[in-house]
DNA sequence: TTGAAGATATCGGATAACCAATACATTTAA
DNA sequence: TTAAATGTATTGGTTATCCGATATCTTCAA
């Protein structure tokens, strides 16, 4: 198993990529990732992410009726998405046909 | 900039897959990285990580005549690497369009 | 209006990634 | 044989990710 595909650092990357796509709340979030890693986020480090993510201006909070508070991005927050997309496929160049 | 897209936890991973290509020395994967990412790894980053995965036994020192110690992926690493891998694609899964 | 349930938020602490600086080893050139 | 150059290794300290536990807020049903 080792330590070598933990999520550290790419947290908040995935966090503003599945935000792009969908607005979400951190509940869904950690449902999302869950699905995808195995197991789930604890609270105590999806909500921190998300209070970062909002205070840097990358996401922003989007009133709704229903009992979650969800996110959506913002125009600042694609920009970072971007660049950091940008920088991922670089690093991550090789993994391109592994998908 | 913002901190979304720095290495933590995957250097390891970088560096399994880097030495699975072609076997390499520390200095080499230093400046693999650097050319993919920017920034070299500083050797008190890159080291601890090839001893690491040394002693996990997924990578191994192989004799040679250079000046450089480098390495190549044990039968052990090509599993982890493969694992990884795995996860790694579920885990981003929507960036297979990116590349 | 009150209580339960579910989502959100905060806190304290553990871990590991990472760097800068320094020390050690090895090769090559002089 | 020595010295420079280059690669390797270690140490100490910083930072950010992350979890578990606990507390707060909100919604809805009773």
């Amino acid at each position: 198993m080792g330590t070598c595909c933990d999520m550290r650092g790419f947290l908040s990357f995935i966090v503003l990529k599945l935000i792009s796509k969908k607005n979400l709340s951190g509940e869904e979030i950690r449902q999302e990732i869950k699905k995808r890693k195995g197991s789930k986020p604890s609270p105590g480090t999806i909500y921190p992410v998300l209070k970062a993510l909002s205070q840097s201006g990358f996401i922003q909070e989007v009133k709704n009726s229903g009992k979650m508070k969800k996110y959506r991005l913002t125009k600042k927050g694609q920009k970072e998405l971007k660049l950091a997309t940008k920088k991922f496929c670089e690093i991550f160049y090789d993994m391109k046909d592994e998908f």
